[in-house]
DNA sequence: TTAGCTGCAAAGAGTTTGCTGGGAG
DNA sequence: CTCCCAGCAAACTCTTTGCAGCTAA
């Protein structure tokens, strides 16, 4: 079944994917449409066994759902650098608290220029 | 000019503001193109006068450079509630530290459900 | 047989772009 | 006269959907 191929990728990568990436590297030993991809993704999202997240580029990203993290995402070379640690949680439950709201979930992005791009002095 | 008009709707929305809203309410008064709206709001965010937020929707959100907000969003009615207080600054400062990373701005996003729709049970 | 996967092609939504005419300085 | 602004239509990108055939239980 392409669901756990797709899952297992997820699985196995140390990063977020988007649907593209995945079909990409399915395709290589796997006859599959993107379609499926899509399909499928939103399938196991709906089952809440992944997570799917839109950043600024509008792009989703897809990951497992327990390794929740948050990236640093360089505006020049558009690489994206995980974050461990999320204090947001502790935000999250403040708001809760406050508010009534009850935040399920959240985002967080940070965007400048990485570390390398700023040696290599090859910022636009 | 158009882009005076588009400024100042942002400008006195207490809530940021898509493509299409501005066009929608620009339109009652001024014989308008979305493609324009689009192209100033571009304009004005490649000038720093302005910010670009693309949510999970997929859709861009437009606001005065200025007034940094957050939002809880339901995911039942959909609408965004705005959160004052920002503390992931002093986040971005910690990692621009450890790091090296050049943070210049961030996105943050609570989802869940608001106490409205938690009270009158309409969730899906 | 019944239900759930697929592939394929077409549709959709939001946004961008090329080309052209117009108005401001 | 230049140059920037605006309108229009077409193009683009990522994603979704309808339909039909297949496959597994």
């Amino acid at each position: 079944m392409k669901k756990d191929i797709i899952f297992n990728l997820l699985k196995n990568s140390p990063k977020s994917l988007t649907a593209e990436e995945i079909y990409n590297d399915m395709s290589q030993t796997t006859d599959v449409n993107l379609s499926t991809v899509y399909r499928t993704l939103n399938n196991l999202v709906a089952k809440g066994e992944i997570t799917k997240n839109v950043r600024q580029d509008k792009i989703a990203y897809f990951e497992i759902g327990d390794q929740h993290k948050h990236y640093m995402i360089c505006d020049n070379c558009h690489t994206a650098f995980p974050t461990e640690n999320c204090e947001i949680d502790k935000l999250a439950r403040k708001l809760k608290r406050e508010t009534g709201f009850n935040i399920t979930s959240h985002t967080l992005e940070f965007h400048g220029i990485c570390p390398e791009c700023i040696n290599k002095g090859t910022n636009k």
